[in-house]
DNA sequence: TAAAACAGACCAACCAGTCGGTCTTAAGTA
DNA sequence: TACTTAAGACCGACTGGTTGGTCTGTTTTA
């Protein structure tokens, strides 16, 4: 408590277990008495800090979320274009998956096992990320930077499915690091989503952040 | 058993019930009592037909696994250039979604929680069928269709995660029909791999199966 | 010295799987 | 056709093990 701040913080001791257990063999492939063993403590100093097991798998999906959430905030208001907002998000996003693995993969893979009450407050911030990827798509076509017939809706959940998909495979021992999946992700969608005009010309120099791996 | 077929036959009723109990609440959600009584059966039936409740797990993913499988080798022997290729997988795959939902939510949602012997099976048949998309991708790139500098695995877990993520989103009652998310799926997708030169001139019309939506 | 932090034996509920028994079906027999 | 019979299909009370959560203490902290 008093030096290394909340490492030695019981509470988070029983996250970081219980994380780690839980993204390997799910929040029901995983017993109470399971995560108290592997932080050291016991059922009595896992029920002083929580009032249930459910409620353990709340508080991670809670962190996670409103952290890429504030990410998401940050780098709309960062850029101006929908095109650099859109790029920013999902590199952001992206670079996520290599401290939060675990946290994505609770996320997406035990959220029905949320009780009720909890799972409310989860959708409403995963919503409102999901509004922000939509916002910039929207603002994209208007700004005649990303084609004109593009469907708002599908493309979103593809971009997302896209960005997502990768807490199933995406190791940190594997031939590409994070910020390179990051940035080919970034030029598929962009290939997907810009004027034919703005990558046969080299105006889309003028939009991005970066120069995406394929204009070397 | 004599009229109605397979329609009858309690183990499928069984594996019906099931899909659908799993597809909301999780494997662990359910328990063999809440099937039988769904079903109309009793404990004795239940295990009369299957030898554990990991096993109709395991039941459940191979049939779905084995379809899809199936089908995208059919794709991949009908058509001849990359292109179609990786078209026509898309496209009957995403198909799917529409017959088998709850299949593949089972199938993604619940697979960490398939016994090890169980496992191996499905994986052997998941990765055979990431070999296909992967080798289109292969193929294009050597028939000089798709980009050159496509990074081959992350454009596969790319085109992979958009399509795999629909399970999440997706209803029949949405505003698209399925052959329209397919449609824009892969209009998205060949934006992202094909060369830049062969979206600006009309020569996709001779790679395609189909005029895209994009076209029009 | 009191409140917060933690320990761990204990419990009630639940649940996958079992097992002895009953019912149904259809082939065999005369 | 009527009767026999055996195997497969199905029933449901029961069990042994497990698990989330409780409760009464003991230790540590401020």
């Amino acid at each position: 408590m008093k030096e290394g701040g909340f490492i030695s913080d019981l509470r988070q001791k029983i996250i970081q277990s219980a994380l780690l257990l839980f993204e390997k063999q799910g929040f029901h492939g995983v017993t109470v008495n399971q995560i108290v063993e592997d932080v050291g403590t016991s059922k009595g100093g896992f029920y002083h800090h929580f009032t249930s097991k459910d409620e353990l798998l709340f508080v991670i999906h809670d962190t996670f979320i409103t952290y890429v959430l504030e990410k998401a905030i940050i780098a709309k208001e960062t850029y101006q274009s929908p095109t650099k907002k859109l790029q920013g998000i999902v590199k952001d996003f992206v670079k996520v998956f290599d401290l939060y693995k675990p946290h994505i993969s609770v996320f997406y893979q035990e959220n029905i096992y949320l009780k009720p009450q909890y799972e409310i407050l989860i959708k409403k911030k995963r919503d409102q990320f999901k509004q922000m990827v939509k916002q910039a798509i929207i603002e994209g076509k208007k700004a005649k930077e990303f084609r004109e017939d593009l469907p708002v809706e599908i493309t979103t959940m593809a971009i997302l499915g896209m960005v997502n998909w990768t807490y199933k495979w995406y190791q940190q021992s594997g031939l590409k690091t994070i910020e390179e999946i990051g940035d080919i992700f970034v030029d598929l969608i962009l290939h997907a989503v810009l004027q034919p005009e703005t990558i046969s010309s080299k105006r889309y120099e003028e939009v991005l952040i970066e120069k995406p791996f394929f204009t070397i």
